[in-house]
DNA sequence: TGCGGACTGTCGACTTGTAGACCGACACGA
DNA sequence: TCGTGTCGGTCTACAAGTCGACAGTCCGCA
């Protein structure tokens, strides 16, 4: 539990993009911890105490609990390009969606009233948080999208892409009965896909841990969900929408 | 194209549950508009210029354009408990999603530059909106959930309450094409799912029409998303959880 | 009054995905 | 090294949902 470096804020991408003068405001209240796989960061029903921001490889995700099948359902992924916490809401509401750490790694910590108070000073705060909310927005539309229209197949190669995306890394600790409950499919139906993969040299499997061998092959196999949402988050976070 | 009365500001709860100084600083820059089903109040890819305020029965949705079908699936319901426009991203930035008029009635519509600069001066109004913001993205996350683990029957059940709830309606003019372009779904099944819920007296429909007779039935033949969504309205933007 | 287009109903073949069961393989601690 | 529990692979029966085709029906309009 100690203050984050220089590199250390820089890692996340939404930390790296705020003006210096901003991102200072925000250091002096920020920890340093480093989560393990399964790590609850929010869980639904309770205040939004805290905001985290994974840096590096650290990869966490939204659970929406579904009453009928008794199990979560991912709704969205983030990693070092954004945030989990008081983000859409401003905070000091119950939150709707339970939050996990998926993949273990360092993530920065602020009490979501510290990170009020400074968007209370900071305009362009305000707005970058903003803009990643309206990106968040749009994921969480594409996953729903894609929930009603795409195959498990497609799904699954989004996964990947959106993991590897967010993390930088081609390998994950997983099995295979996690990822089909965050899919919300069957674990068998997943077996197949992931063995079709596996057959076509796109993927490599080990017990508990998937790698991506040919992610140009994974896009091919992915619906379009990926790129329509990559490409706002570049519209949006990355310059092509100027910010003032 | 008029300006709006007292009784058409309250007419949409979102707006009506701001303090009377508030409403008196957005109500200068409203305009009142009759809209038609199919109307087109922002469209994807261009920048959100207008807020609107959904009075009444009017009714609007988000829909999300799917490449691989060359369709749009519905992602998220607003009617005079919320608005469209630049809430979430607080405008200035391109829509991710096209929205569209399902019911017809009055709109109340605001320059988004308006709005935000009557936010910059009241953080009362802030709060609401971020409130409004976090209600929004929680009915999408469950209707991503719901995508991914629910029936069509369920969805189509939960569709029909949602609808009743936005606008106090019990009749909806609409196609069985259209209801299942919206979920995403094949029409014949969405037939299907219709001529059983006529059957056991749940609905009637006309050419064109769908009428709910028993709404409490409907709610058993629809998923806990329906509740779900409606608890966390609730509790966030009617009273449980107090403004400050 | 008759025409044409949009909407609804129905059928059947097909694909996708589910649910449960079972087995072998692997990993890890005692 | 021996269990024991988790994980992955496979099979079967079945349910859910798709897709295309076609017929009937309602409605506005000429």
């Amino acid at each position: 539990m100690t203050a984050p470096t220089a590199q250390e804020l820089l890692g996340n991408a939404l930390l790296s993009i705020l003006k210096e003068e901003d991102r200072r405001r925000l250091a002096p209240h920020m920890m340093v911890m480093d989560l393990e796989a399964k790590d609850v960061l929010q869980k639904a029903g309770e205040d939004v105490v805290q905001t985290w921001f994974p840096c590096g490889g650290a990869l966490a995700s939204f659970c929406v609990w579904v009453e009928e099948t008794g199990s979560s359902v991912e709704v969205a992924l983030v990693g070092r390009e954004g945030a989990i916490g008081g983000v859409v809401s401003n905070g000091r509401l119950p939150a709707f969606a339970t939050s996990e750490v998926r993949a273990a790694g360092r993530f920065l910590r602020i009490r979501t009233s510290a990170l009020e108070a400074a968007k209370l000073e900071s305009i362009a705060l305000r707005h970058w948080f903003a803009r990643y909310s309206d990106c968040m927005l749009a994921q969480v539309f594409q996953t729903a999208a894609c929930n009603a229209s795409h195959t498990i197949s497609q799904r699954t190669a989004k996964w990947l892409l959106a993991a590897m995306a967010r993390t930088g890394e081609t390998e994950f600790q997983m099995t295979q009965d996690q990822l089909a409950a965050m899919l919300g499919v069957g674990r068998t139906f997943v077996t197949r896909v992931v063995r079709q993969f596996r057959e076509q040299g796109v993927i490599e499997t080990r017990r508990g841990v998937f790698g991506v061998k040919d992610g140009a092959a994974l896009r091919e196999k992915s619906c379009s969900c990926t790129t329509a949402i990559e490409d706002h988050f570049d519209a949006v976070l990355h310059g092509i929408y100027p910010v003032e």
